[in-house]
DNA sequence: GCTTGACCTTGCCATCATTGGAACCTCCAT
DNA sequence: ATGGAGGTTCCAATGATGGCAAGGTCAAGC
């Protein structure tokens, strides 16, 4: 099966099923006489696990641990569990932080009339950390780039 | 000011600051005679608007659009609280997504014994999309480059 | 057999915010 | 004068993904 087919069956694109390839995520593949990766069903199966993993908020790195998992017969159910368990309580801090976030900026919204004149609550609140209740969290990166939709 | 000091005065790190000011984000101030950059109280507060604003979530472009409305004397305050609140619901929709996949990792983890058995439904989900829960959201992408904490 | 179009290959660039490092220059105190 | 702290520029890397370009390949139709 070509890269296509595996990418539409699988639901990874094939660029990224390359850059796994690449990463050694997931192992290179047999290519035809003339170079093409050729993909059988259970390296599609593969890349639906992954792609899973991913909707589940996985990072790649992550995703590499859970196919050890996966692929090791003799490993403990716990052991999956504490995987997953200690992502879900990522990926709750990372809602929690958002919905302050969320939650500070409504607070702010709140004291702002929002009409035609400048006066604004919100903007005076960012220039000057008076009284306000805007949590610093120490190094957020990367916060934006986290656009799940 | 040098940069140190105005990084220490308005929690920008000096990197930072000069990648804002290669970017646009903030005007280039001036320098003194051996080429160090001088900073201003102004300045300073103008960089503690901009760390104000990355910490609520706005991304450096939208912290650009708060500056020019910070500015803007004669802008409404309506303006900045349509601004504010689109970002609220930016924020929340994020949230929301983060919070799904717990929910669904945590449906998973419920029915996996946890114990040193094999046996884990949350692998085997992952590996046959059959009954479960799995949201696929589209194109997610950086969702896990945020790292928040 | 030749053309066409769809598909494959590799490789490089862009994103977004941020950090790190190298190589070099400047300031200040000893 | 010397050392160290701190400034300057430029380049690279992160993580996951999309996009583009130049070229090879395959299958269908003429």
């Amino acid at each position: 099966m070509n890269i296509g087919m595996a990418a539409r069956a699988s639901g990874v694109s094939a660029k990224m099923i390359r850059y796994y390839e690449s990463t050694g995520l997931i192992p290179k593949v047999g290519r035809t006489g003339s170079g093409y990766r050729d993909y059988s069903d259970k390296d599609v199966h593969k890349l639906r696990f992954v792609r899973r993993a991913r909707d589940l908020g996985f990072s790649v790195e992550q995703i590499g641990g859970l196919l050890r998992l996966w692929e090791d017969r003799s490993r403990a159910s716990a052991d999956v569990k504490q995987v997953a368990m200690s992502h879900v309580e990522t990926l709750r801090e990372r809602a929690q932080q958002l919905e302050e976030m969320a939650a500070t900026l409504i607070h702010l919204a709140d004291h702002c009339a929002g009409d035609d004149r400048p006066d604004c609550p919100i903007i005076e609140e960012l220039a000057a950390p008076g009284r306000g209740h805007v949590h610093h969290q120490g190094h957020h990166h990367g916060l934006n780039a986290s656009k799940p939709g």
